[in-house]
DNA sequence: AGATTGATCCAT
DNA sequence: TGGATCAATCTG
C-alpha cells in the first residue's frame, strides 16, 4: 500500500524526521489484523545532553537502544503503567528519538500504545527490534503531504525537569 | 489537585 | 539493596 519508511528515512537530523513524520501511518500487525492510524504529534529527543532524554545519563541496558541504529523501536514503561513508544533516528553512537504522541482521534503517548496493543506481554516483541513487517509494527508513508502552515511546534510536555532543555521546540503537532 | 503503579537507576 | 524518580492518565 504505502513505502514502508527504513532506517535511511530516520538516518537524518531529528528535527527534520519529527516534523515528516506527521502525516505518514503507523501500523501494527497482529495475527491477519491491523491497527492502523495516521501520526499526528511528536517530540524530539536529541542528543546525550538533553536533559529530557532517557539518554542524558549515559548508555544504560533501557536506553541502549537510543544509541543504536536509526530505525528501531524504543519502548519504555512510565508510571507503573503506562507505556510510551518511540523511533530511534540518526546515526549509530548518538542517542536520538522521537516519541510518537497521537495518531488520529488518538492523544497522548500512553493511549497510544494502548490503542496499538504494545503492552506488558507484547512490549519486548517491539523493544529495540527495526520498524519492519517482521517485528508487526512499522511506518509507512502514504503519500499524504502536510502543508508546512499546517504544521505546529512548541515546548515538550513533562519534562520541566530538564532545566534549559525543556523550553525546546521539540514537540511538533497538525493543527 | 491527588492517586495510581512498577521498572529503572544510582547512592548508600 | 533501598528509595527517589518518572517523556502519563484518570478521577474528582
Amino acid at each position: 500500500m504505502g513505502k514502508i519508511l527504513s532506517g535511511k528515512f530516520f538516518d537524518r537530523p531529528t528535527l527534520t524526521v519529527a516534523e515528516d513524520i506527521l502525516g505518514t501511518f503507523l501500523i501494527r500487525k497482529i495475527g491477519r489484523k491491523k491497527i492502523e492510524g495516521m501520526i499526528t504529534e511528536v517530540e524530539a529527543y536529541i542528543g546525550p545532553e538533553d536533559k529530557a532524554s532517557h539518554a542524558s545519563r549515559g548508555k544504560t541496558k533501557r536506553t541502549e537502544v537510543m544509541f543504536g541504529k536509526p530505525g528501531h523501536w524504543y519502548v519504555y514503561m512510565i508510571y507503573g503503567m503506562y507505556y510510551c513508544i518511540n523511533i530511534v533516528t540518526e546515526k549509530e553512537d548518538y542517542p536520538a528519538a522521537i516519541l510518537i504522541r497521537a495518531c488520529d482521534q488518538v492523544k497522548g503517548p500512553g493511549r497510544v500504545c494502548k490503542y496499538f496493543k504494545i503492552n506488558g506481554s507484547t512490549w519486548l516483541t517491539i523493544n529495540k527490534k527495526p520498524a519492519d513487517k517482521k517485528t508487526g509494527l512499522w511506518i509507512e508513508d502514504r503519500g499524504i503531504k502536510i502543508k508546512p502552515a499546517r504544521i505546529l511546534r512548541g515546548k515538550r510536555i513533562g519534562v520541566d525537569y530538564a532545566g534549559r532543555w525543556k523550553d525546546k521546540k521539540w514537540r511538533f503537532y497538525l493543527r
